[in-house]
DNA sequence: ATTTAATACTTGTATAGACAAGTAATGTAT
DNA sequence: ATACATTACTTGTCTATACAAGTATTAAAT
């Protein structure tokens, strides 16, 4: 290696000590499993600020689970977005839903429910009419196509649960519960 | 209002009546604070899974963070990933850090680092040069501007924070300890 | 010494996100 | 009835992301 302090080929390899330990480690045959903290991850010493752990780390888990999550929708030929829109529009089914609406109920409210809409036409999925009572709404209804798409990501959707099985379920509500509160 | 199924001027203020008591609150003047758990965020009635309700609070709570974190890093003429960056490198200050180092230490590793370097070099905040032991190297440093930008975003730091005061420091500690569990 | 492989960064492209401006339909006020 | 405001969706533009392919330099193998 080169002289210079610059360290590229290091290995990224520096795991804390830190340990979650649990009753039944005393007899597991496994080695324990160390937990990669925050400040590992992204090789910083130490937060002064609990809070800015606490933000550092909400953006380090999001790209975590957009990791964990694309390539299971992708398989399945949608998007996370697409996803979500198909089981809004499904939540009412048979009735139509109107964008104002899936916008509302969209998990991330900054996309583009028109062009959403769009891929999801493109692909068979839904169905788009002028509203008649109104004629500046649209009514987006289900397809048979987009409902079996729907089963299909249904059936497969406990092997991604699978990737979040390091929490209990106790502690996957507490967090949900804390993220809650934390929005306040 | 139309007689159609379609619904979008429906006022969304279907509030939970699922509340967070604490000791004080029967001294407290003002009501206790109603907390929009993630099924009335996206008007679902229920999550059958509490796994699922995780990984959707998790999508859900990452926009709120960054429509939280955006206009304050905006306001500072900085993105969020390119405060992240001149960060990665004054830990270094004044030894250049590589492309590698930064990539490795990145709180999103998808972003592309030339070109993030390239915009804070636009701005002034750090140089590039060819290392001379690794000509394949770069190395960036940072400048008094980028040096003097960083102080300017640590003073206002506290101002960001208080976003997260929903939480307590205890529980904002929690819900760090437990993505470092979830991400394993 | 020359080929092959690996490393470190660059560039291209297709898609998605952020944000503002635009259009058409409806509601409201006089 | 007409003008003005609001609603609901559309379009444009700029930037960012995801992913793949490309280039230059160095390391390793024979």
């Amino acid at each position: 290696m080169s002289n210079s302090p610059l360290s590229s080929t290091t290995p990224n390899l520096s795991r804390s000590t830190f340990v979650y330990t649990t009753n039944s480690d005393i007899f597991a045959s496994q080695p324990r499993k160390s937990i990669m903290r925050i400040e590992d991850e992204i090789h910083q010493k130490d937060f002064k600020d609990d809070y800015r752990r606490l933000l550092v780390n909400l953006l380090f888990t999001n790209n975590w689970v957009n990791q964990q999550v694309m390539p299971f929708f992708k398989e399945l030929g949608l998007t996370l977005q697409q996803h979500n829109v198909l089981g809004i529009i499904r939540g009412q089914h048979p009735e139509p839903v109107c964008f104002g609406d899936i916008q509302n109920r969209m998990v991330d409210r900054n996309s583009n429910v028109t062009r959403l809409i769009d891929k999801l036409i493109e692909k068979g999925y839904v169905t788009r009419d002028i509203c008649a009572a109104n004629r500046r709404m649209i009514e987006v209804r289900l397809t048979e196509k987009g409902l079996k798409k729907l089963e299909q990501v249904d059936e497969r959707f406990p092997e991604l649960f699978t990737k979040f099985h390091n929490l209990s379920k106790d502690e996957a509500v507490v967090v949900s519960n804390l993220l809650d509160k934390l929005r306040g």
